[in-house]
Order: structure tokens, then sequence, then C-alpha cells
RNA sequence: CGGGAAGUGGCGCAGUCUGGUAGCGCAUCUGUUUUGGGAACAGAGGGUCGCAGGUUCGAAUCCUGUCUUCCCGACCA
């Protein structure tokens, strides 16, 4: 399909809304990426969802090669594996509980822990099936007392989960090891920093504990963190099935830690290493043992041949979070400054004068080409006003512009802008698409709009 | 749930104190002139003022109730 905003739904705002407290919800709402629902609950616009889909993409590849795979659990569940479990009452108001027809009890899943672990009795019995790493990316809902700044608290949100089961304690490290770095895989390929934190287990359980936190002005939480974190080199070419355990000592043998598990104490050996700032929670991931497989009687058989409940993890990434909060970390007065991995459109070739046929015609010989090329390209063949153009472009975060108008043309030339820099350079129509193409096939895209 | 603020054309707001039948900017539609960073002029359409009661000759405005949204707090991906 060919991608003309002139078709698109991109329902652009000029004014900020009044409703629109912080950066990211005011640029998602101009931006026409999200509308809300009621509160605490959004429809994704076009745009938006461009958005969701390719961080859930990366994630979903970055999984995979952890050794995890892709499930989808019902977002209703029944009460009753929650009372086995011991946490239908313990969660109180924030579960939506549900009656059906019947009458039976019902709620809307605001976490799958004992799904999960469900299927898993059901199906596994033996070690040798051992480990079994399983993820989903599914709607959640939290009935929170007070949803707020857009998606950043929202009560309906995508998150990833993972679960995974081992038959011991050690092996359930190595899991929990696995899912960290691809964590750091994940939220790198975002183009975000993410730095693991020590955390407190919370209603989850569990002794072995890490938040990533984003690091953004406008977060939530106040945390410490050692300066090294952010140019620590994210683990490469990694064997999943190898020793993990060096990419986890790199990762947390420096301090970082958010206010409510800052110990000054702890911080000091590192003298003026560490920063204060402030962070947007993105990831978490638990090691709790057997607390869910005890009481809802997962078990597998040993060597031995004896029945010992399995040791599990749960791993989540709040994925709508992360939309807001790319967007928290990275915009400017204009609007959003996407980075290139998860851009709604990787480029949008500016069609300047949609009624002047020669110029349009060089425009949509140039998208098409790209197009044909792989490049997640937009053409912005709208019949408005140039300037209107470039501040829709601006807002809504594009990387890479090219505005092709007739009186570059004249002269031989189109333009390449860089929505991060502001600066633009002049190539002549052949060169321009060579080197996007270039770049495009080198997956250097992001590189190349740096160098702008 | 406690504290605060707000609901008036699609969006942002004024009008409310001091009741007299709704206005501004942006957006939309038509026409003309424009067109390389949110055009100009002329004209047009669109609101029973969140909802329900009440007071009054008369309510956006006063009173009562109610719903919704946002902000601060406890809670959290």
């Amino acid at each position: 399909m060919k991608m003309r905003l002139s078709r698109y739904f991109v329902p652009t705002i000029k004014e900020n809304p009044s409703e629109a407290a912080i950066v990211s919800h005011r640029f998602m709402l101009r931006a026409g990426m999200i509308r809300q629902s009621v509160s605490g609950i959004y429809t994704w616009l076009p745009l938006g969802l461009r958005v969701l889909t390719k961080i859930e993409n990366i994630i979903r590849e970055e999984q995979e090669l952890a050794g995890a795979s892709e499930v989808r659990m019902s977002t209703i569940q029944t009460a009753d594996l929650w009372k086995e479990s011991g946490r239908y009452e313990d969660y109180g108001d924030e579960m939506l509980r549900i009656n059906d027809r019947h009458g039976r009890e019902l709620l809307y899943g605001p976490t799958n822990e004992e799904v999960i672990t469900d299927l898993f009795r059901k199906e596994v019995k033996s070690w040798k099936q051992l480990p079994t790493l399983l993820y989903q990316i599914q709607l959640k809902f939290r009935d929170e007392i007070r949803p707020r700044f857009g998606l950043m608290r929202g009560r309906e949100f995508t998150m990833k989960d993972a679960y995974s089961f081992d038959i011991d304690e050690e092996n359930s490290v190595k899991s929990y090891y696995r899912m960290f770095v691809s964590y750091l895989r994940i939220f790198n390929k975002m183009g975000i920093r993410a730095i693991p934190m020590k955390a407190d287990t919370g209603p989850i359980g569990g002794n072995l504990s890490h938040e990533f936190l984003l690091l953004a002005e406008t977060g939530e939480s106040e945390v410490y963190c050692h300066k090294d974190f952010l140019e620590m080199d994210i683990p490469d070419n990694v064997d999943y099935d190898g020793d993990l355990s060096k990419y986890f000592q790199e990762w947390t043998s420096k301090y970082a830690a958010t206010d409510e598990m800052y110990v000054e104490e702890d911080a000091k050996k590192f003298g003026d290493d560490i920063i204060k700032t402030r962070g947007i929670e993105v990831g978490h991931v638990f090691n709790f043992g057997t607390k869910y497989s005890e009481p809802l009687h997962a078990v597998v058989m040993n060597k031995e041949g004896k029945e010992i409940p399995v040791h599990m993890g749960s791993y989540g990434i709040g994925v709508s979070r992360c939309v807001a909060g790319i967007i928290e970390a990275s915009h400017d007065d204009k609007g959003i400054i996407w980075p290139v991995a998860v851009a709604p459109f990787e480029m949008v070739v500016l069609d300047v004068k949609p009624k002047d046929e020669e110029s349009s015609k060089v425009a949509n010989d140039i998208y098409k080409n790209l197009k044909n090329h792989k490049l997640d390209v937009a053409i912005d063949d709208r019949n408005d006003r140039v300037g209107s153009k470039f501040a829709d472009m601006d807002l809504i975060g594009i990387p890479l512009l090219l505005v092709v108008g007739p009186r570059g043309l004249l002269d031989g030339h189109v333009k390449l802008v860089s929505r991060k820099s502001g600066n633009s350079i002049n190539l002549s129509v052949e060169e321009v698409q060579e080197r996007i193409i270039k770049a495009k096939s080198e997956d250097s895209l992001q590189k190349f709009v740096d160098s702008i």
C-alpha cells in the first residue's frame, strides 16, 4: 500500500490539549498517535500503532533469540486460579472483577503468573522438558487508583510478560540472566538507555530482582546511578546457551538504585561517579523460586523420580509505557525526536508542491524507489502550505525528511533534513537516493541521520 | 479514598462575582489572491453552556444533587 499522508489518518493538533500535563502525553495527542477513550484507557491511532508495533517486534526478535517462545493468553481469567495461589484477596481493588451470566467469577488479567503456571502444570511433567521459557505481548488491566500522565500510568496497557520454569535455583538464575541480557539488548535497540537497578520485589515476590530504568529528566522516580552506565557496551553476539554471568556482573557491579532502594554508604564507595537524576521504569525482572509453583502444584519429575516444584521467574516490559518513555527522553519544544528504530516512518519524502506535476513526479519516483529498497517511507503529498507540513513532521518526529520541490530542482538538488540536529544538506536526486539506500542496506540509518 | 481545579461549537479560552437568552482565537466549508518553515481578504456553517432538579417573569450565571476530566497524596509496568 502506498503511504500517502493525504490519505492517511493523522489528526494533528496545533494547540496543547488541556488535559495533558506531561510532554509525552501532550505530544502523543498532538501528533495524532492516541486519543483517550476514558480515564487511563486509550485508542491507538495509526501513527501511534506503528510505533507500538515496532517496539513489539524488537521485543519479539530479541526474546526469541534468548530462547523464549511466544504465546497469547486470554485477557479474561478465572478467579479460581487466583484463589488457588492465594492472591485473589491480596490483589485488592486494582483487579477488575467481572461476573459472567452464570455468575461465575472472572477477572481482567492484571498479570499472568497463575494462568501460565496452570498451563505449565498441565503440560510439563519432566525435568527433561526444562527449561521452559514463554512470553506474550498482551493487554493488561489494572484499575489504578489514579491513572495519570497518559500512557505512563494508564489502566489498560500493553505489556510483554515472560515466564521461566527451571528444575532448580541454579538453572533458574541462568534463565534470569538470559532475560537480563535480552533486556539490555531490547532497550538498546529501541534507541534508549535503560539501566538495571536492584529492586524491591513487591507483591510478585522473590529474592532476585532488577528494575530497568530509562533515564529522563521528567522521570517519576529519583535515581542514583554510576555514570559509567551511560557508556557501557551492550552485549553483542551473545551465546544464550553459554555463560552469561559476565554480562550480569558487568551490569550490576557498579552502583545504580532508585531512591527507595538507595543506601548512601554503598553509593559513597564510588565517590563523585554517582549521578543523581530521574528515571522511568520500563522493565522489571523477578526470580521468585517456588512462590507460585508450590500453591499451584506445578511440579516435574526430577532425575531421581521425585516430584519437585519448579523454580520460576517472570519478566515484564511496559511496552506502551516505552512509547511514552522514549518521548520523555527524546524531544524538543517542536515535538518528538524518534530514534530511527521505532519511528512511525524512518523517513518522509516531503512533496513541497503536489500541484506542480514535474516536481511532484520526482518526489513520487524517489518515494517509490526508496520503498522498493525496503525503506519505511511515507510521502507527504498533502496539499497544505509547506510551513504546516514541516511543523507536522517536526511534531510527529520523523527522523529524516527529504524535501522535494520545484525551487530546489531548478538547481538539480533536493534537501535532506535531520530532525535531531535540524541540519540539512543539499544533494542531487541521484546521490541522495544512493546514500540513503546504502545506509539502509548496511543497517546504519541511525548513524547516517546522526551524521547530518 | 483524602485534598485541589475544571466542564461553554472540533481544539484553546472569555463570559459566571453583579441573572436579561452566548462571544473570541484556531480549525472547518465556499470564493479570490497566494504558496520553500503553521498565508491574506471576503463570506458561511456549527453550541438547548456536562446532566438532573429547584429559585425566578427570565438561569451559562444563583441553590441542591449527580456524572466526568485533570492536578497533589497513598498504589504501581
